[in-house]
DNA sequence: AGTACCACCTGACGGC
DNA sequence: TGCCGTCAGGTGGTAC
């Protein structure tokens, strides 16, 4: 689930839940998300707020009123949880933030491939990874250029990280069919119209998920990611049905008819 | 540089 | 009901 739109709705639900709360204590669960020890993570949090949020791709930082970040990633099952105290905690919480007032902050990731930080300088860490630009964050003329001196397939360039950051698996296959591109076009075979198209396209996509990205169901019509199975009808109404794909050894869904080879 | 494949974890789901 | 194989939207390493 936590491409770019849901770490941006992640972004805003921490903003609006947790911002500027005192935090009493902190409890970490030990385990292979953390990258530092539990007590560095109690340490920097606890008698402290957090006074603001960051998001670079799908990488959450929030800042710490003693200097620091946190820093949040979600892997495949990662989210967040606000809550009271009457309420019951979710499953599978890794870091649990108490506030002096009642309220409660969780990192939930059940299948532990994400990673929790304090760090120093979110553009550091960006650094560090490699990370592209923000998917969001980078103008036409910025976008042209990642696919300058490339080869491979459009849909694996998109998913890498390192060249943008943001998209994942389910996103990528909805810009893609959305911009009516075969994921297994070349990047040496896109026409200067297809990245006008590829990048109009993946800002209104993104822009849609962000704003109803946590219930599909509230998504335009027309949207492949709420029929994400071999046969079923092309959400464009096209005629044709939708196919599975594997590129890259990753799972992807499009049809063939909207989305022709080139 | 790009791609395929495995690994890391846990849970859900379908088949038997 | 239960066991087993398969698969899942992320990343990171290895080998070709």
């Amino acid at each position: 689930m936590p491409e770019l739109p849901d770490v941006e709705v992640f972004k805003r639900y921490l903003d609006a839940t947790s911002l500027h709360r005192e935090i009493a204590h902190a409890m970490v669960r030990q385990s292979r998300v953390l990258r530092c020890a539990p007590s560095t993570l109690r340490r920097n949090l606890e008698g402290e707020r957090l006074t603001g949020t960051r998001r670079h791709g799908k990488h959450l930082f929030a800042a710490i009123s003693n200097g620091r970040w946190l820093e949040l990633h979600f892997g495949m099952t990662g989210h967040l949880k606000a809550f009271q105290k009457q309420e019951r905690e979710p499953a599978h919480v890794q870091l649990r933030l108490d506030f002096t007032d009642g309220w409660h902050l969780a990192y939930v990731n059940t299948r532990l491939l994400g990673r929790l930080d304090v760090v120093h300088d979110p553009q550091a860490v960006i650094l560090e990874l490699g990370l592209g630009p923000d998917a969001l964050d980078l103008d036409l003329g910025e976008f042209r250029e990642l696919f300058e001196g490339r080869r491979g397939m459009v849909k694996p360039t998109l998913m890498n990280q390192d060249v943008l950051a943001g998209l994942g698996n389910v996103w990528t296959d909805e810009i893609l069919f959305q911009a009516r591109l075969h994921p297994e076009t070349e990047i040496p075979d896109l026409s200067d119209d297809d990245v006008k198209r590829l990048f109009a396209t993946m800002r209104r996509v993104l822009r849609e998920g962000m704003e109803h990205g946590v219930d599909p169901e509230e998504l335009p019509d027309g949207y492949l990611l709420v029929r994400r199975e071999e046969g079923a009808d092309c959400p464009r109404g096209c005629g044709g049905s939708v196919e599975r794909i594997t590129v890259s050894g990753r799972a992807g869904y499009y049809c063939p008819r909207c989305q022709p080879r080139s």
